[in-house]
RNA sequence: GGCCCCAUCGUCUAGGUAGGUCUAGGACACCGGGUUUUCAACCCGGCAACAGGGGUUCGAAUCCCCUUGGGGCUACCA
């Protein structure tokens, strides 16, 4: 029997690594017919956030991924949550200390930085000075007594090489006396993640650690816990994972956000301020901002909840401050942010499934030519041995071609759930229309490479005559050149006097002025578009004209007519 | 600094464990052309890689070593 878990912990949204983590686990699961079990590890108290955990299940959920045991849904290993399992710990730590192989340390932070810039200075690895003789309950007494923080380090055995053995990579190994030992329990009574984590894989039955790359050198270390621990009972099998990184180089995490925005961010020596407004360009992903223009730094600095100080430091690089700042400042100067979390992903538009077949072949392939697959195919051809070495990079472009694709395949019932759910997360006015409506423009969107396309499209439908907004350049580019307002004033009173008003007759209409004139379709309907949509881009132009109606159609090219016109 | 991992087109990768069938395959991106009422989608074509050096061998993308480069870890974070 398999089982696996995914375990972590709750500082904030699922991000892609985590995914990514959280899926191959999965699919091993499920590819084995196994367990798999979803583990909180909640022992950081400074870090947790209330409610990361709930962000996290809402994020596996919309990617499909079931835990068979963990929070909601019970099991016989409960509880999941590591802070409701003080107990356990504190049991195998007492344990630990009555068998000497663990010892209480009195050092204070700056104690233990003194002994690790020595080791480095000396161009050695640092390895903590395990006392000769373990102080005993009366010394803790007496360090308490003085103040000082008491924690409980694992004796790690320093006399023989260890050994890793990884389903990726083979055997690692670890010269005698490379690990040095390492705190178990911290000084606010908590175990260490390194401790936890073992006692909890082995009374959760784990059968296969998939984990990061990240965790490597924690594996020796939790291997020798886990002998000291449980004896010769087996271990889990351990699998290293690649490490998916980012086109600006390093591990792809949170902190890209940040340095977009530091990226976006120019700034002008000679005055108080900074520009934004060029052209923005992430891996695969590009995002036009609003018109250079020049911002303030005080007031960037306001929006942010920061001082100019603070402001400055982190434009020069020196410091991050936290998400929320920079989410906001990003929100003010109109920046697009790359999409780190799940959450993200989902609010840009794109599909759950397109998500689950990405992040799949990050780093595993099923060795065929195959690339777009539904999650049954995923986790048919699941295999722990065709998990690649090297590390990948994120490419969004690849992402949103997947993204396409899925598009293509979802069936119309199934994608109006998603566009939706879509639609409601971004606050949409298209979410008012009816499923009728939504499937009709569903239909038209064939081809679209994201929810955001097809939302931007039929965005005009549903907005007031009075709301459109005109594109600048749509309007000097088809209504300003090329007689654009002339042949606008034709087409509406041509389409005045349409009894019917449906598409066949509005293209038959648009065709024979074309004709007529003896120019291309476009140069009588682009003007009509950015009359009713106020852009270039929106559904097809005999459907949307016809969708709209015949009076908002008419009002709204009447108000264009109007508004520039050269004569009025 | 120390320890560990990794290295095929711009990117994700196939091939590597059983060296020849690899003048290195696919996908995305890009470039050119076609189609077209916008944006997409679609069709046709093209560009493009075994990091460098040394071995082993009749023969190396594949095995070994070194160099270089990238990444991870180096917390009372997980």
């Amino acid at each position: 029997m398999i089982v696996t878990r995914f375990a972590p912990s709750p500082t904030g949204y699922l991000h892609v690594g985590g995914a990514r983590t959280a899926l191959f686990n999965w699919l091993w699961a499920r590819r084995m017919g196994g367990t798999f079990i979803l583990r909180i590890e909640d022992t950081d108290q400074k870090r947790n956030t209330p409610t990361a955990t709930q962000q996290v299940m809402d994020d596996l959920r919309w990617l499909g991924i079931q835990w068979d045991e963990g929070p909601e849904v019970g099991g016989p290993n409960g509880p999941y949550l590591q802070s409701q399992r003080m107990d356990i710990y504190n049991k195998y730590i007492n344990k630990l200390l009555d068998d000497k192989k663990a010892y209480y340390c009195f050092d204070t932070a700056e104690e233990l930085d003194a002994l690790r810039k020595e080791a480095e200075a000396q161009k050695k690895s640092f390895s903590y000075p395990r006392p000769k003789e373990f102080p005993n309950k009366s010394d803790v007494e007496k360090a308490k007594a003085q103040g000082r923080d008491v924690t409980v380090r694992f004796a790690v055995p320093q006399d023989e090489p260890l050994v890793v053995e990884d389903i990726v990579r083979g055997e690692i190994k670890f010269a005698a006396g490379e690990i040095s030992d390492f705190i178990i329990q911290k000084s606010d009574g908590f175990p260490t993640y390194n401790f936890a984590c073992v006692v909890d894989d082995y009374l959760m039955k784990i059968t296969h650690v998939i984990r990061g790359q990240e965790h490597l050198m924690n594996t020796p270390g939790q291997q020798a816990l886990w002998q000291a621990l449980f004896g010769d009972s087996p271990l889990p099998k351990y699998a290293h994972m690649s490490v998916t990184v980012s086109d600006t180089g390093g591990k792809l995490s949170k902190r890209e956000r940040p340095k977009a925005l530091r990226k976006a961010i120019k700034v002008r020596p000679d005055v108080e301020t900074v520009r934004i407004g060029e052209q923005l360009e992430f891996d695969g992903f590009r995002k036009e901002n609003k018109s250079p223009q020049d911002i303030e730094t005080s007031k960037l600095a306001e929006v942010g909840g920061i001082t100019p100080e603070q402001l400055d430091s982190f434009i020069k690089g020196k410091t991050t401050p936290d998400m929320p700042v920079i989410d906001a400042m990003a929100e003010y100067l109109g920046v697009a942010l790359p999409e780190i979390n799940i959450v993200d992903f989902f609010k840009s538009g794109y599909l759950p499934e397109t998500m689950v077949n990405f992040l799949a072949l990050l780093g595993w392939n099923p060795g065929d030519n195959r690339e777009i697959m539904p999650v049954n195919e995923l986790i048919d051809a699941f295999d722990l041995s065709r998990l690649t070495k090297a590390n990948s990079l994120f490419d969004r472009s690849k992402l949103l071609a997947f993204n396409t694709e899925h598009i293509k395949m979802t069936p119309p019932e199934k994608l109006l759930q998603h566009l939706r759910a879509y639609l409601k997360a971004v606050n949409s006015p298209v979410n008012s229309g009816d499923d009728e409506k939504l499937l009709k423009i569903i239909k038209l969107c064939e081809g679209a490479r994201s929810l955001a396309d097809i939302e931007r499209k039929s965005r005009f439908l549903f907005l007031d005559n009075n709301e459109i907004q005109y594109d600048n350049k749509a309007v000097k580019k088809v209504l300003l050149k090329n007689d654009g307002l002339a042949v606008l004033a034709i087409v509406r009173d041509k389409l005045a006097v349409m009894d019917e008003f449906t598409e066949q007759v509005i293209e038959d209409m648009l065709r024979c002025l074309a004709e007529e004139k003896q120019v291309g379709l476009g140069k009588v309907a682009q003007p009509l578009r950015v009359a009713i949509c106020g852009t270039t881009v929106s559904l097809p132009i005999f459907e949307s004209v016809q969708m709209l109606g015949k009076e908002d159609t008419l009002t709204r090219i009447d108000t264009t007519l109007k508004k520039f016109g050269a004569d009025n």
